[in-house]
DNA sequence: ATGAAAGCGCTAACAT
DNA sequence: ATGTTAGCGCTTTCAT
């Protein structure tokens, strides 16, 4: 096309973007030393008043790279995958923004897929594997996971973040869930909880069976059983709110309740209230993930914080080590959590 | 490569990723015609027979078009690039979502920039067209962008979503700002409020800009004069809190205060209350956005909703159509608010 | 230090 | 309905 209007007249610039053969050709060079002369990694093989001429043609014709091109030819997209469940759910958000930021400072970008309810992540997946993308980082994933599975099996790179697989032979950057708990429960215990009740997540999720496990194991600790249990089918209020109906009608005794995560924690009190349950008053509720504004919700909520941004920082971090064949990127990254006492957790 | 491992001997399988000779080769037909039978849109050029054996063929090899490849050969790289300012403001996720879902029913993909602080939407922005996407949704732009100015000038298919440009001469869907003020002041009058003041968000973008213009509209047409005025330099809790001490000094007298964001808002909660001053018996608050848990804060929010997920879906469906040349693309689209009566505004 | 040639995998245009 | 040819724009050999 380009070529055709050149013959026909001198166009007024470009009918579409610069080439390198366009660079090459006003800079007087071959495109070759164009590409390298305008490459930071390749620059040093071009002499110094070349790459000047050559990144002033770059800028007079307003040249940008076409990575389509370049990624065909390199098989590098410059291009990573992120499947999220749900990013409205404000977990995800600083989660997705580590991993923005820490691809971005290589020169990465992000392909966000929300897999939400109706489209599968293995759609999504094989959409982005079309596209090339180098590696992906799934949030998305349960403990036994199909989909993980087979990519692993395709030689995919794969980073798990906030899940974690069954046996922990994944690269996965997720929070101590088990330690977590403790804090909670500890809390509990030292302002004279006994009868201390859990709420947990879908137990086909890393972090619901993790968390459920931490829950009994720290309330064992001190020698005490679980007043009650209740597992949610999801991290919603609406989840929360059922799942605390659930607990009581049946008629289990408690002056506390663990939820698996905040917004449980919210549903939880939600339906406390309803059955004229003052929060914590009666009963305390501690939450788990200080999602933001949990400072602010009534009352405000005791919880376990998480670094979330980190969390995605580091996945990103981990899977940019494993592109480049850095050794050791198996491993699995725990991060400590913090419990930050609030309102809705008070002596019994 | 892989055609070197093929002569030296019958390789397991595949050293890399099938391609469309590999399947042609397979099914015993041209590429081409392979080409065109996994085409949806081309299919219909093959005999259904040999479409059976491509698809055979395709799956055997667990064959993925490369869409480096065919954006190369069609300039058509299937992805879209959005500009966030910061995702972890709760008004962005559900944004972003709808953009995503409405993209990906399309077989597009969504690249994310969060442009936060440090990395300038400019350089993102630039960093997109060089993966040679499709159009850009920006939801950073200010009243007047010397970025979008650029992009446009450069032909670059824009829309903007949840902010517009001065003149509104470049598509975007937006929910009524004017409006939405009017829903905010008529309520506060209603229940007897007179002396009203108003926190706006930065008056470089057009929300700020247009709500502080809805505002003294609506005030002006119920006769009253505004009872105070502070602009926040951002849409934070921070800038909220810093808002209303200005506020509070000017020795302003008031009853009630609107403002342009559920966040200025909670931060103008947060400060009231610091005073002294209960919320709503002393001071009325009105928000705007309902954002997710506005409803679970204390005391609830009274505030104006706007349809974010809708935004960003016709936002993206704006695009596309752009995309397809569809005439008529250039409108703006305006959604409708509605107000949202809670705990924090109450009759004087 | 620079240039020439080749080809990544795909699809559009042109045969047959 | 199918095959042939060519080339998108880049970077990696391999010369010079």
């Amino acid at each position: 096309m380009r070529r055709h209007f050149a013959i026909i007249s001198s166009m007024p610039k470009r009918s579409s973007a610069a080439t390198l053969a366009d660079i090459a050709l006003h800079a007087q060079v071959h495109k070759t030393t164009a590409s390298r002369a305008l490459d930071p990694e390749r620059r040093h093989m071009v002499s110094p008043e070349v790459v000047g001429r050559v990144e002033a043609a770059a800028r007079a014709l307003n040249y940008r790279v076409n990575r389509a091109a370049s990624a065909l030819r390199t098989g590098r997209s410059g291009t990573v995958g992120v499947l999220l469940p749900d990013i409205t759910n404000p977990v995800f958000p600083p989660i997705l923004r580590g991993i923005e930021q820490a691809l971005a400072a290589e020169g990465f970008f992000v392909l966000v897929a929300d897999t939400g309810n109706e489209q599968a992540p293995d759609q999504a997946a094989d959409r982005m594997l079309a596209q090339r993308v180098e590696g992906l980082i799934i949030a998305t994933s349960s403990l036994h996971d199909p989909l993980v599975e087979r990519l692993v099996r395709d030689q995919v790179k794969v980073v798990l973040v906030n899940r974690r697989d069954e046996d922990g032979s994944l690269p996965a950057v997720v929070s101590d869930d088990m330690l977590g708990m403790k804090l909670a429960v500890d809390h509990l215990v030292s302002i004279g909880h006994r009868r201390i009740a859990h709420l947990s997540g879908p137990l086909a999720l890393s972090t619901g069976s993790l968390r459920q496990a931490g829950f009994r194991q720290a309330m064992a600790a001190h020698g005490l059983e679980p007043a009650g249990f209740a597992e949610c089918d999801a991290y919603s209020c609406d989840a929360g709110e059922d799942g605390t109906r659930r607990l009581l009608d049946s008629e289990a005794e408690f002056t506390a309740i663990v939820a698996a995560n905040d917004l449980i924690a919210l549903g939880a009190i939600q339906a406390l209230q309803a059955q004229g349950r003052k929060v914590p008053q009666d009963v305390s509720v501690v939450g788990h993930n200080d999602m933001p504004l949990m400072d602010r919700v009534s009352p405000p909520l005791t919880t376990v914080r998480i670094l979330h941004y980190e969390m995605g920082f580091r996945a990103a971090r981990l899977l940019l080590d494993s592109l480049r064949g850095v050794p050791g990127t198996t491993s699995t990254v725990v991060l400590r959590p913090e419990l930050v006492v609030r309102g809705s957790s008070a002596p019994l």
